[in-house]
RNA sequence: GCGGAAGUAGUUCAGCAGGUAGAGCACCAGAUUGUGGCUCUGGGUGUCGCGGGUUCGAGUCCCGUCUUUCGCCCCA
């Protein structure tokens, strides 16, 4: 009989490299809230008709990657997919623009997705994003891109690209659409099979495809830019604008278009050449429509995600060494079974008096083992128990340093100095 | 969901004309009975992913399955 496996496209994250998402988790922390932003957390499952309406019904995420199912009372429920929909479900719940006109969110948690795993992705993966709700202007666009910027920046991570383009307003991007219909068809005797049956589903994501019949035709395709109506062109202008003013780099991309419904304006991609085939860790843009889409009032909003699974990638390509010294101050040596009654009250006057992490060996080791075993965790103290030490009511203190000094001290005289 | 590759010790990997497994690192124990890091000595810690088939005999060949991985799709 074979063990037990974890689901397929899950992991352990074992304590040999916690500290990683660790030190990850606080930089997110730290430069959000350097941004003003606060943490907001939702519950993993929602109605499912949050991602459907919020999503969008004709997304590869909400047709064939959703864990959804029955709860005993029947009610059709969603592991999330992503996080913006339901927490503009909870926005809207809590009324959390009704306080102060913008609302500046950031989250970290676990996303579902049923898809074939690869490297970088996972079934189960964690996710970081922020989104600044509430402002119609570029400066918020500007904003949640010069944030996810600064973290990326502050991760170590020098090398990636900012790919930034804008699918207009609603009026613009039907133009576009019309128009964008009318060549596909006239080409789709060249066109991949798939993308000959995505013209009526999702046209847009053709400009996207890998494909090296598709590149051809997209190539000559009409340029969304060119498209965009007054309004949409100067949103775009700005934001652009105020980037090179942050001197954030980017280029922009006509054909980058994402896979979800709810944006519109300014869309971006950061990515990187370390991942291979998933090469974005990090993705967003501005969302004006969802609010309206899950029975609120219009409400403009713009927001960005990154994949900490992927940015753990770069950092272990990058061979950002992020501190993983061990947390166990004292190792407290009994050298006879005796001395555990002793040892013990020891371990609970330094932990509880003085504030040492301290460890007792527990597998009635030699007093040789323990003290490799202590040398081997960097512990700054060995605390030694053998006869003498028991009789008179004392320990050895031996600082685990070069010179390894030792000192031999009544259990009533120990001090905070001597740690 | 589609196509390709792989799965041997904690880990990185070797093994193959089919004869029940090996190396480095890690780990454990010891170096004349109370002291870590360096060194030396000793120890293999494994249901060779799982199930079935062929065979006197399978890690090695065949089939299935699970998982990982590369590409597609999609996205973080």
């Amino acid at each position: 009989m074979a063990n037990i496996q974890a689901i397929r496209g899950t992991k352990d994250i074992t304590p040999n490299e916690i500290h990683k998402w660790h030190s990850i988790e606080q930089i997110l922390k730290k430069i959000s809230e350097n941004y003003g932003y606060r943490e907001i957390r939702t519950p993993v499952f929602e109605k499912t008709e949050v991602f459907s309406r919020g999503v969008g019904a004709g997304t590869d995420i909400v047709n064939k990657e959703m864990y959804t199912f029955a709860d005993r009372s029947g009610e059709s429920l969603t592991l999330r997919p992503e996080q913006t929909a339901a927490l503009v479900r909870a926005i809207i719940q809590n009324n959390l623009v009704a306080e102060n006109p913008t609302a500046r969110l950031y989250y970290i948690g676990a996303y579902y997705r049923y898809e074939r795993p690869q490297k970088g992705r996972l079934r189960e993966f964690h996710q970081y994003g922020a989104e600044c709700i509430s402002s119609p202007y570029p400066e918020s666009d500007a904003e949640t891109i010069s944030l996810a910027d600064s973290i990326i920046r502050e991760l170590g991570i020098d090398e990636y690209s900012l790919k930034l383009n804008s699918l207009g307003n609603e009026s613009s991007r039907k133009t576009y659409l019309e128009v964008l219909i009318e060549y596909l068809h006239k080409n789709i005797n060249n066109l991949s099979e798939e993308s000959q049956s995505r013209i009526g589903i999702n046209p847009l994501r053709i400009l996207d495809s890998k494909h090296t019949l598709d590149i051809e035709i997209v190539k000559n395709a009409p340029n969304i830019l060119e498209y965009l109506d007054a309004e949409s062109q100067q949103h775009f202008e700005r934001v652009c604008k105020y980037l090179e003013a942050a001197n954030i780099k980017y280029t922009i991309t006509p054909t980058l278009v994402r896979g979800l419904d709810y944006y519109s304006h300014t869309v971006f991609e950061f990515q990187s050449n370390y991942l291979g085939s998933q090469d974005a860790f990090g993705g967003g843009g501005r969302y004006n429509k969802l609010f309206s889409e899950l029975g609120a009032k219009d409400t403009p909003a713009v927001g960005f995600a990154m994949g900490i699974e992927r940015i753990l990638l770069i950092l272990d390509v990058l061979q950002k060494q992020i501190d993983s010294s061990g947390n166990v101050q004292a190792v407290i040596i009994p050298t006879s079974n005796n001395y555990y009654e002793y040892a013990l009250r020891i371990a609970a006057k330094l932990r509880n008096d003085f504030s040492i992490s301290t460890i007792i060996d527990l597998q009635r080791r030699s007093l040789k083992s323990q003290m490799r075993e202590a040398g081997k965790i960097s512990a700054k103290y060995a605390i030694i128990i053998g006869d003498s030490e028991f009789e008179s009511r004392s320990i050895t203190i031996k600082y685990l340093n070069e010179d390894g000094r030792q000192i031999i001290i009544n259990e009533d005289d120990l001090k905070q100095e001597l740690f």
